[in-house]
DNA sequence: GACATTGGTGGCGAATTGTTACTAATTCGC
DNA sequence: GCGAATTAGTAACAATTCGCCACCAATGTC
């Protein structure tokens, strides 16, 4: 190597234009859903991802976290980064980047303002291309993660039932779960523990309720491996 | 739901600067390592990532891969992002946001050009904040990936021995691997097959060389999982 | 030819996983 | 009141997988 470095690339920044895009996410009926907003009348889809730019200083997760409860009137304080792109695709407001951003929403948590709507995630209307493919890749991601990170904790209170978990276990999975290996998987990973609240939901045995709490423990905790097969 | 939907979130594209900072790892001697650029006289710190911003029209990943090509002289084909940053940290081109890239590249392809220079990722020297943090991520993100994606043999030229790829497992997984189970994971995963070939590298039995296959696998394959324990 | 060195495999005990089948606590219908 | 239905929770067993040791194989060195 010479002693007089060249510099081969120059690197400069350039004027670019950025969207937030936002995928809440929240368990509904049997599906999991996001929240789609009715777009401007002359827009090319009727519907889109809540979106905007981050404003000055704003950081992305900070921007996602005010679209969010701009469209829900709640705050979610959990987010996972889909990814950033700028492929040709068509973007509502003609950005050149966008930033996906996947924000947990409990059940039952706000109310989407007038002219958003719950869709599940399996039978969306038209959105635009860019949107699209963030949706997608959301799905792909969380669908990734759901082991490794607290996410599914994110979707239901402070309290819940392993029943409940398990269910949004297997929205998230999209395939069922056997009751008893998933209780053992979860003992075994030191991620819950139980209260002394029960509850009844009507008919059958009441369930005890768990709160997320996760121990630390020594050594290398594998993640939370689950098996295939229905009850 | 009233009839007129009601935009309250009333988004604009805004004009920001956008880096792209790329993190081209690669094995080498018993050491991941990353690709360094001596930065301009009057910088702040001597050394930084590879970085630019997109030009007009151009992808993430395409930008990413002019980037690294124009330091490593070699083209890579593998790049995995690390995530969009957009906090306060300072970037050495000042751009609000970075877009992280990691560029996988098999060890012995290209010459860093003058001014570039392999560090191991355990011992870097002083870089801007932002840039630390993308590093940090990308570590991360590989290594949380490495066992749901076909990482490790992007770091690895087409055929390769079983030795070699256990190595690096070794590497971006930090720690190391029982040689019987790592196989026999392997051989469960159908991601290699044999050539046959065989390579003597001086001393001991020569070695077969394999390479990347990946067989479709009914079903729900399982990611290569090992344990822990040297050989 | 003994030895050092690296590649590769068989197999065994331990741990984990997949599944069945049970017990427990509640509401509903009659 | 009482059995059927329904949901929660667990014990236990068989099959599989994992962690690891011990060994065999093929090469270079002396």
């Amino acid at each position: 190597m010479r002693d007089r470095p060249v510099v081969l690339v120059k690197p400069v920044v350039r004027q670019t234009t950025l969207a937030v895009d936002v995928v809440v996410l929240s368990p509904r009926v049997d599906a999991l859903a996001i929240l789609l907003m009715r777009a401007p009348v002359g827009a090319r889809e009727r519907w889109s991802l809540p979106w905007d730019a981050p404003q000055l200083g704003e950081g992305l997760e900070e921007a996602a976290a005010r679209i969010t409860s701009a469209v829900l009137g709640a705050s979610t304080a959990f987010f996972e980064q889909v990814g950033a792109l700028s492929d040709g695709r068509r973007h509502p407001g003609d950005a050149e980047i966008s930033v996906g951003i996947a924000a947990l929403s409990p059940a039952g948590v706000g109310e989407p303002v007038d002219g958003a709507e719950w869709f599940p995630l399996a039978s969306l209307p038209a959105i635009a291309p860019r949107h699209r493919t963030i949706v997608d890749r959301a799905a792909a991601v969380v669908r990734q993660r759901v082991d490794q990170s607290p996410l599914a904790f994110r979707l239901l209170p402070p309290t819940f039932t392993l029943s409940d978990l398990q269910a949004v276990y297997q929205l998230l999975l999209d395939r069922r779960l056997h009751k008893a290996s998933f209780r053992r998987a979860l003992q075994a990973s030191y991620l819950v523990e139980p209260t002394d609240e029960w509850r009844g939901e009507g008919r059958g045995r009441p369930a005890q309720l768990f709160r997320y709490a996760p121990k630390k423990r020594r050594g290398a905790r594998r993640g939370v491996r689950f098996d295939l097969f229905t009850e």
